[in-house]
DNA sequence: ATCTCTTCCTTATTCGTATAAGTAGAGTTT
DNA sequence: AAACTCTACTTATACGAATAAGGAAGAGAT
């Protein structure tokens, strides 16, 4: 940051005040300053190319136009899980929305031992936008905080703060539902970490669901967990057709872990749908670029985003006012990797 | 942001003033400060829950501790190309460099009529990282501003910044170069954008080198350019399988079109590899999701990241220091997209 | 001629932090 | 005992912008 203009240059060189400056660029120039002053103060900004400080502003205002996002880690102080394509969908979405409302992304993970309110004070962020991960640690300082939050994908809400998702239950249920329509029984699930009252857990009890509705005994050995990836799925995968030859299907909690379940059958010598079904959920890009293409659980990720986005906003203007709760919509698509076995 | 702890109430709580306070929290205590009085800071610090205002810093310090980071959009004031996994891979790593170095992300596209500079000043960004993205327009205003600038995969430098990316030339060539080892004769070139001096632009030189090299005649009813996606990749194979049946191969210069490509020669019912050979470049893990999986030229993403961040802080350091060049070797990963018809 | 009211600006202060410069008091020197 | 030197702080000011409160100049009223 090197020697900037500011508005003492522009009040030195207009031949007027600070205040007088400040008034025009804020529009409450209105009632009492001079059109010809005006006038002769945006010259004075065109001239010597002058630009807000928004620090400064932050600092006397209190406020600094700034969202904080927090996206999941593989662990505290490493990277994000970027490799999932839902992740670069909802942040282009939020950021869109954020700008064209006058706000600016801050995005940033965690280091080992800081927490997210940290951050939010330390940058005086107006407002954060958590994704999948509850901060159960600190919950408390955040409510006493104040800040505005808004929780996507999280499952512990008691409506202390803003919250979209979706009814992963429910989607949860789809899938499996799907797959016992089209004749299958045995059933394996596939999913990143299955956390106390997450996403994962909740699909899983809607995959439950639809075996109990099916009459379908729940077998454990059919639930695999591990991290939200290609590899992992393609892992699964060889494990399934080795270990599991009667599986006929498989619901994978992320399309990108089921296009990796579609490659490890195929390098076991199995064919989808040609002997195993394959669903897996959000619908990104990848599902329809896997082959067979991917039927999968939809859910509009840029929605989620924008919402997102429009909530942290309504958090902001009203830090007391009721707290939303926002679902999004879940609905099968249906495309070439489920063949009917009835 | 509400009512927050100062300095100036632990100033209170420790019974010092606030300059103490400061020196504590500096780390500038060690030689005038008495160990019982650090203690009793600490203490007061501890109790009320003090976290520094990053905005006040920024303002005294005229440093933010903020690296932006600009995304190409599609067009100015829409959403970031992010469907593209390279975009993630990248960030992911800037992001996880800069944090463990003390630095934060704000990320941003620009609106209409909005410049980057103008982003920076705004917020006392300490640098940017710009994407593949000249700004040509104000150039030399960033070049008055001094704002520290890295040009990632931007072709334009007259080593006035810093500058990362990859000899695309050597890329492109090394795409066609394969190809033509196999005995493809007839390759298409597919990608985005032909920027003058772009990278895409430089792609197709190398390809034209190869040609050159093994006689080939160069037909521009060959090169096809468009959108950087899955989309426009399908489009143009369904294209070339309709009016360029002697097309044996093609070289797409992003996996995630390369993807698409062949989607669109399957849709056409021209098989991969066995009726068109298909050559990607980034090597994303699309290129393994895909079937079948994709030979491609790769990249580095990650260590393009975590450079970029490295000649960031460079420039903040020494905004005056000679402007360095770094170039991500490529090399061509061998897949199953490609067939030997020598 | 004085008072009041506008109009159009300026002065002074604040936001939270950092730091140069100042100082009180104890100890040391001569 | 005056002068000096440390030690361990405090005071005062600056960073850039916003704004409440104040004030000068002129118009109009009495």
């Amino acid at each position: 940051m090197s020697r900037r203009v500011t508005i003492r240059d522009v009040a030195k060189e207009a031949g007027v005040s600070t205040a007088t400056i400040s008034y025009v660029l804020n529009n409450k120039a209105s009632e009492s300053i001079t059109p010809e002053t005006i006038a002769r103060v945006n010259a004075a900004i065109e001239k010597l190319g002058y630009v807000p400080n928004l620090s400064a502003r932050a600092l006397r205002y209190r406020k600094s136009n700034l969202i904080g996002v927090v996206i999941p880690q593989t662990e505290p102080g490493k990277e994000f899980m970027f490799s999932n394509p839902f992740y670069g969908d909802f942040l282009s979405a939020v950021e869109y929305t954020a700008r064209t409302r006058g706000y600016r992304l801050l995005i940033s993970g965690t280091s080992v031992g800081q927490s997210y309110i940290e951050i939010a004070q330390n940058h005086g962020l107006d407002a954060i936008i958590i994704l999948g991960i509850y901060p159960t640690d600190d919950i408390n300082a955040y409510k006493e905080t104040k800040i505005p939050l808004v929780l996507v994908d999280c499952y512990r809400n008691d409506h202390f703060f803003h919250s979209i998702g979706t009814n992963d239950r429910h989607g949860g249920y789809l899938a499996a539902h799907y797959l016992i329509r089209h004749g299958h029984r045995r059933i394996a699930f596939v999913s990143g970490a299955v956390e106390e009252v997450g996403v994962n857990q909740k699909r899983l009890f809607g995959y439950h669901d639809a075996l109990d509705e099916a009459g379908i005994p729940y077998d454990r050995e059919l639930i695999f967990s591990g991290n939200v990836g290609y590899e992992y799925g393609a892992e699964t995968a060889l494990d399934i057709a080795r270990n599991h030859p009667d599986v006929t299907a498989v619901f994978a909690t992320a399309d990108i872990m089921a296009a990796g379940v579609i490659k490890g059958f195929s390098d076991a010598g199995l064919s989808v749908p040609g002997n195993v079904s394959v669903v897996g959920f959000d619908d990104v890009f990848i599902a329809n670029i896997s082959s067979p293409s991917l039927t999968t659980v939809r859910q509009n990720i840029k929605e989620k985003g924008r919402v997102a986005v429009e909530l942290a906003l309504d958090a902001i203007d009203d830090p007391s006012g009721p707290k939303r709760e926002v679902i999004i919509p879940l609905e099968v698509v249906e495309r070439d990797s489920v063949r009917d076995i009835g």
